[in-house]
DNA sequence: AATTTGGGCAACCGCCGGCCG
DNA sequence: GCGGCCGGCGGTTGCCCAAAT
């Protein structure tokens, strides 16, 4: 390419913008349109470049967006795009309107990003070391015990995002059931009538797919309490039952790496995250 | 109260592809 | 067909501010 940098020539500003500017720029966009985004600045008397001034309208000024904090309508929709489409910002812009594709990219990254490797990370640990485990042996349950949990923790391999798509493939259909299962992600994970293993079937599998994609807060104590109380009623609920459904709300709300403790943890980390919403058997505790 | 840390967000940078002469 | 211009896109940076220490 080698064309030089449209901010290169010295005396054009950089940086946040004033109110002056956004003003005039404004006044002149709604005037005369934005034409040639190059000569813009200049027609305009702004001591921006046209790419800055592009930029400023299309994320800030321009009459349409909509501003302030995201809905979780939108915010399911661009977990679901982007498991459908990836990167593409504007594209998913294009389907929220009044949301611009600077402003999805930060939601991405400072938020949804981090619900998803919250909840990802553990699983995806698990059938690493599922798969290791089983090019070692061929027994699924084996309990030495060589690696502490501290190595599990550190080493975490990075999420793929299209991991998240082969595992939880939720689309629109999924999704839409997951909206008229009255599923509330804005629930608190740990409160009844939620409770954190139950045995009913309360929610189909294609229901736990879809919701892996919605990704409500987590509650990292959650885990502790549930394995670490001996005596919890919790636990011995788990006991006293052959079998659980995995729920949603454990999915998507709860584990602490503190309570993986050895490698028959790891296995049973494994049946929890990759059959959520199965029957399973439960594993002896 | 002062300092550090982390999150949120606006803006910048570099690359790409389409268009046009 | 080629090269330059331009708009658009996605990744990244860096500032600001609130929360934590």
């Amino acid at each position: 390419m080698g064309r030089a940098p449209c901010c290169e020539k010295m005396g054009l500003k950089k940086g946040p913008w004033t109110r002056e500017e956004d003003d005039i720029l404004m006044n002149y966009i709604n005037q005369n349109g934005h034409g040639n985004w190059r000569a813009l600045p200049k027609l305009a008397g702004l001591l921006r470049c046209g790419k800055s001034c592009r930029l400023r309208w299309m994320n800030y000024l321009r009459p349409d967006i909509k501003r302030g904090n995201f809905t979780e309508e939108e915010e399911h929709s661009i977990i679901r795009l982007h498991e459908e489409l990836g990167n593409r910002w504007s594209v998913i812009a294009a389907r929220l309107p009044g949301r611009t594709d600077n402003e999805i990219k930060n939601v991405w990254h400072t938020y949804l990003k981090k619900r998803l490797n919250k909840t990802c990370r553990p699983k995806m640990h698990a059938i690493d070391e599922k798969a290791d485990k089983k090019s070692e042996t061929n027994s699924p349950l084996h309990s030495s015990s060589e690696m502490s949990s501290t190595d599990v923790v550190s080493n975490l391999p990075e999420m793929d995002e299209s991991f998240w798509s082969e595992v939880f493939s939720a689309d629109d259909s999924k999704m839409d059931s997951i909206e008229e299962s009255n599923f509330d992600q804005t629930t608190d994970k740990k409160s009844e009538p939620n409770s954190p293993l139950h045995s009913s079937s309360e929610l189909s599998s294609s229901t736990t797919a879809a919701a892996a994609t919605q990704l409500p807060e987590m509650d990292e104590s959650f885990w502790s309490e549930v394995f670490s109380a001996e005596d919890s009623s919790v636990t011995s609920d788990i006991s006293a039952a052959n079998s659980v459904q995995i729920p949603l709300d454990v999915m998507e709300t709860s584990y602490s790496f503190d309570s993986i403790k050895d490698e028959d943890d790891m296995d049973f980390w494994y049946d929890l995250f990759t059959r959520a919403g199965e029957l399973i058997q439960l594993p002896e505790f």
